[in-house]
DNA sequence: CGAAGTCTTGAATCGAATCAACGGAAGTGG
DNA sequence: CCACTTCCGTTGATTCGATTCAAGACTTCG
């Protein structure tokens, strides 16, 4: 097995400030794991044995309630940490972790957490950051939920999508990963079918350009004026 | 002023497993606050310079969003830390905690923060436990709320609190602190009105027993079944 | 005792889900 | 490479759960 690269994990803010040697001495912890479009990393309440890094592709996290209902908890981009279950204490993942397009990834087992956050303390503290980011983004769409309606919480996520997985193009920013009206709707607690009338709305209005999987938008502004966040 | 006891801090799980010099270490950086009921321990988007750990009372933390919606994020308990801004890398706090009955809290500077999980690494550990815990907690309701209706939502968190906060009395465990339709509302994202009609069809039923800023839950398994999380 | 806060209940309305049918694009296999 | 199947999206019609509007009763407290 060749050596891994320390330019691999650089640029994660997990591992920020760390020097050459202490990357080196992580990665040689780590395996890589190559995800074909559908694949999954782990699934719902398997037992939680690994934490991840993703170093290329897209992930989507999504979890299931008793009754077969199903939200999207978030998209996973490049450098992101993902199934730290035992960090957080949780003794398996609590959803399920699928590329959506051809991802690479690399994988810890469980008990080099423990070392890595002895010997680099660092660590920690960026964990907890990252922690508190995503339990922030939670509570804000716990209050979009009870507080907005559809067309606003669309326009929100639209817009959140758009800056963390935006390419500029010639119509505007497109939605670099393919997203289905299904997707959009488990993220925003709605139907596809909602979805499909809001983008179609919206296209008729030039908010936006959409199309099977793709949505670019082209009036930003427009829709913050509709997400009403401001 | 009189030296606190370490007997105060001895049940809070983020001080677990620390001997008596360290609780004393730890408390002697402490202030004690009294809140009076509907006292505020922190404003929303106020900068967070200090961190809390409840000693005694029950706290509730709203959320705003710029339209004046507003969400019950979160009832504090005895033992619970709370407003850790510096911790999660927040510079003002993201809700609004308010005593909803007469309270007492150990207060320190968030520059505290910094020394004590130098000093005390397993209080890392432990706030990264109790924050991914809220996290999971959070995660479930935006599932409930994108993909239960609103009685099965009412259900679940009228149990979840019984099981925070439940005394036993005569006619049922007792969600023991005051508790308004309004606050429920908040809780479950819907309003007060549906609340109320909810509940008086559970009283008809014997499920509950309930009045002003009260309710007592007589039949648990039959909120549950109600609830539908199994 | 008056005033503010909390709760209840009825009636009307409305936003979004559901039901239903179809069109088109992408992937699969012979 | 074409036929077949599956996946994804659109749009209309209908229904329904929950909000909104409205009025009144009860409780607590200064």
């Amino acid at each position: 097995m060749s050596r891994l690269h320390p330019s691999l994990i650089i640029g994660a803010p997990v591992f920020a400030g760390l020097d050459a040697g202490a990357l080196d001495d992580i990665l040689s912890r780590a395996q890589t794991v190559r995800l074909s479009k559908g694949d999954l990393a782990f699934r719902q309440d398997q037992r939680a044995d690994r934490f991840f890094l993703l170093l290329h592709g897209r992930l989507r996290v999504t979890r299931l309630n008793a009754e077969g209902g199903q939200v999207v908890v978030r998209f996973i981009a490049p450098n992101d940490l993902f199934g730290v279950g035992m960090a957080i204490g949780a003794a398996t993942y609590p959803g399920t972790a699928t590329a959506v397009v051809d991802s690479l990834a690399l994988v810890w087992p469980n008990s080099a957490w423990t070392d890595l956050v002895a010997a680099y303390p660092s660590v920690a503290v960026e964990a907890l950051q990252s922690l508190g980011a995503r339990l922030q983004d939670t509570q804000e769409r716990v209050l979009d939920l009870s507080t907005l309606n559809v067309e606003q919480r669309i326009a929100g996520a639209v817009l959140s999508l758009a800056a963390q997985a935006g390419r500029a193009t010639e119509d505007g920013t497109l939605i670099d990963f393919p997203l289905s009206r299904q997707d959009l709707a488990e993220l925003t607690g709605t139907t596809l079918h909602t979805v499909s009338r809001t983008l179609s709305a919206w296209e008729a209005k030039g908010l936006v350009v959409s199309g099977r999987r793709r949505i670019t938008v082209r009036d930003g502004p427009g829709l913050e004026v509709i997400a009403g966040k401001n």
